[in-house]
RNA sequence: GGGCCCGUAGCUCAAUUGGCAGAGCAGCAGACUCUUAAUCUGUUGGUUGAAGGUUCGAUUCCUUCCGGGCUCACCA
C-alpha cells in the first residue's frame, strides 16, 4: 500500500510506535550547539587529521532530506534549510532506544543528532551520531531526493516544499533578502531617512493604475490599497525630511503575468534639490552597488545574455528614439517632431500597426511607438528620458519645453524597473494636471489619476525642487537571480485557489 | 479577456494508428557496519484534473468545465 494516503498512514503509525517507545512525539525545543550550516562553515575546510585531532563536538538539528540504510549502519542527510550534512548512524555508535527511534524515521523528518565531527573514507564531512532526538514528524511524503521538484505550480502553491526540495530556491530568497538590504544600507548611508507611509488610503494616488478597494467600519469610508506611496512621501518632504524612502508593497488591481503581481515590493525615495538628473547618476551607482553586494560583480547571467550593471547606463530621449525606429520600421524619415503633433504621430502609428484611441494624444501615442519598437530590446540598462506631459501628471516640464518633463524610466532585461522624475511643485499646475486626468477619467479611463485636494494643499506649503524615483524591486530581484517569472522571486505569487471538492 | 500548449502513482516521466495503464525514485518486506542518485531480492500503490459524448473498446478523438504555463492586451 503506497498510495498517498496510505503512506501517510504509514507514517503516522510510525509516529505512534514512537510515542509508544516513551517519546515525546512533539517536543517543545531541541537545545543545538551549531546550526548545520554553521557546522559547515566552521569544518568544511578541514582534512580528516585535522578533525581527528580536534574531536568536536556538536548538536545540531534539521530535516532528514536523504537515508542510506545498511542495516547497522546508516548515513543520513541533514539539512537546515540552507546546506546540508551528512550524519553517521551506527547501532554499537548509540543508546539502544534512540536506534528504535532512528529505524521508524522516515525522509523529511525533523531529528536533533549529538556526536563528534569527522570526515568518513570518502572524505564526506559527517557527524558520528551518538544520540538521536526524535522532534517532527513529516506525515506527507516529499518529492524526489533526485529530480526534486519541478511542477511550477506546485512550487508556487507549497512554497515549503519547492524549498525543502530545491537549493536552488532558498538561493533566490537569499538574495533577494541581500538586495534588499544593500539598497537600504546604500540610501541609510545617504543619510535618507526610512519612513512607512499608508497602505489603506482615501484616494488611491501617485500612478496611473486601478486600485483594490476596501472599507473601513468604523469610520464607514472607502479606503484603497495604494497605487504608491508617492504622494505621501513628497508630503514628508514638504514637512522638512530632504532625504526619504520607503521599501514597501505597492497593489495594483490589473493583470497578472511573467513581470506582473498585483501585489509588488517599490523602493520610493525622493531627495530635496535635486533634478532627474542627479537622479540618474545616483540610481548607477545605486544598482551597481547592489550587483556588487549581491553577486559580487556588475555583469548578470540573463538567459542567454548578460546584463552589465557597471555605470554609465545608455541614455534615449524617448520621442528621438521612437522617431529613429520608426524611420528605420517604415523606411521613410519620422522625426521627433512629428511625434509632438497629435495628426502626425497618430498617422506613424496606425503604420505601425498599433491601436490609437480618440482620447490619447500625441503624448501618449508617442509613448505607446516608443514602447512598442524598444521596450524588448532593451536588455542593458538604459534610461529612456524626457517623456511627453501628457502621460506624467506629477513631472515637473522642462524650462523651456512645457510639453516634455523631465522623467526617464530605467530599462534593464526587456522591462521597465525604474522611473523617476524632477517632481512637479507648482500647486496651481499640479491642479491643472489633475483637472486634465479627471476629464480622461470621465471619458472611461478608470486609470486616470484622481483629484487630491489634500496633496495640493500641502503643495501650497512649498515643496523644494525635488527628484523623486521608484525602482521595481521585485523584477530587480528577477535579474539579480536571473529569474524569468515574477512569481519566481516571490515567496507567494497569487493564484487562483483550487475549488474544494462538493 | 484573446491565442497556443499542458494536466497519467507521493515525485520525475513513458504508453505505437483508439486495443490489458508502465518505469525509476519514494513506500512496504528482507539482506548488508564508511555510503553518498548506495547495492541486491521481493512487493504494494491509478476515478489517467472533472463531467459528458463518439466507439465493441478512450490516457489517446470531440464538447464543456477546473487548474496551470507561455504569449498578446493592460500595467510597474
Amino acid at each position: 500500500m503506497s498510495s498517498e494516503v496510505e503512506q501517510i498512514a504509514q507514517r503516522r503509525a510510525k509516529l505512534d510506535e514512537i510515542v509508544a517507545l516513551g517519546v515525546v512525539p512533539y517536543p517543545n525545543q531541541f537545545p543545538r550547539t551549531a546550526t548545520v550550516s554553521a557546522l559547515v562553515e566552521a569544518h568544511g575546510g578541514k582534512d580528516g587529521p585535522s578533525l581527528e585531532a580536534e574531536r568536536p563536538q556538536t548538536a545540531a538539528a534539521g530535516r532528514i532530506l536523504s537515508m542510506r540504510s545498511f542495516g547497522k549502519a546508516n548515513f543520513v542527510v541533514l539539512s537546515d534549510g540552507l546546506q546540508r550534512i551528512q550524519v553517521y548512524v551506527r547501532e554499537d555508535g548509540l543508546p539502544p532506544l534512540d536506534f528504535k527511534i532512528f529505524k521508524l524515521l522516515d525522509f523529511g523528518d525533523q531529528i536533533g543528532v549529538e556526536g563528534r565531527v569527522f570526515r568518513t573514507k570518502t572524505n564526506e564531512l559527517t557527524i558520528f551520531a551518538s544520540r538521536v532526538h526524535f522532534l517532527s514528524k513529516c506525515l506527507v511524503p516529499l518529492p524526489e531526493k533526485w529530480h526534486g521538484l519541478t511542477d511550477v505550480e506546485t512550487r508556487y502553491r507549497q512554497r515549503y516544499l519547492d524549498l525543502i526540495v530545491n537549493p536552488d530556491s532558498r538561493k533566490v530568497f537569499e538574495t533577494r533578502a541581500r538586495a534588499v538590504a544593500s539598497v537600504r544600507a546604500f540610501l541609510t548611508n545617504r543619510n535618507f531617512l526610512e519612513v512607512e507611509t499608508p497602505m489603506m488610503q482615501p484616494i488611491a494616488g501617485g500612478a496611473l493604475a486601478r486600485p483594490f478597494t476596501t472599507h473601513h467600519n468604523a469610520l464607514d469610508i472607502p479606503l484603497y490599497l495604494r497605487i504608491a506611496p508617492e504622494l505621501y512621501l513628497k508630503r514628508l518632504t514638504v514637512g522638512g525630511i530632504e532625504k526619504v524612502f520607503e521599501i514597501n508593497r505597492n497593489f495594483r488591481n490589473e493583470g497578472i503575468s511573467t513581470q506582473h503581481n498585483p501585489e509588488f515590493t517599490m523602493l520610493e525615495f525622493y531627495e530635496a534639490y535635486v533634478d532627474y538628473q542627479h537622479l540618474m547618476r545616483l540610481t548607477e551607482e545605486m544598482l551597481s552597488t547592489v550587483a556588487k553586494d549581491v553577486t559580487g560583480g556588475t555583469d548578470l547571467a540573463w538567459g542567454d545574455a548578460t546584463v552589465s550593471f557597471a555605470a554609465p547606463y545608455r541614455r534615449l530621449s524617448l520621442r528621438e528614439a521612437a522617431a529613429d525606429r520608426a524611420t528605420a520600421q517604415l523606411g521613410r524619415p519620422v522625426t521627433g517632431m512629428d511625434l509632438r503633433d497629435r495628426a502626425k504621430a497618430a498617422e506613424v502609428a496606425k503604420a505601425l500597426n498599433l491601436d490609437v484611441q480618440k482620447g490619447h494624444g500625441a503624448g501618449k501615442i508617442a509613448t505607446t511607438i516608443f514602447e512598442s519598437l524598444w521596450e524588448r530590446d532593451l536588455v542593458q540598462p538604459t534610461f529612456v528620458f524626457d517623456f511627453p506631459t501628457e502621460v506624467s501628471p506629477l513631472s515637473k516640464q522642462k524650462v523651456d519645453d512645457p510639453d516634455t518633463v523631465e522623467r526617464f524610466e530605467l530599462y534593464a532585461g526587456g522591462f521597465e524597473i525604474a522611473n523617476g522624475f524632477s517632481e512637479l511643485n507648482d500647486p496651481a499646475e499640479q491642479r491643472r494636471r489633475f483637472d486634465g486626468q479627471l476629464k480622461d477619467r470621465a471619458a472611461g479611463d478608470a486609470e486616470a489619476h484622481q483629484m487630491d485636494e489634500d496633496y495640493i494643499r500641502a503643495l501650497e506649503y512649498g515643496l523644494p525642487p525635488t527628484g523623486g524615483e521608484g525602482i521595481g524591486i521585485d523584477r530587480l530581484v528577477m535579474l539579480l537571480t536571473n529569474s524569468p517569472s515574477i512569481r519566481d522571486v516571490i515567496l507567494f505569487p497569487l493564484m487562483r485557489p483550487l475549488s474544494s471538492p462538493q
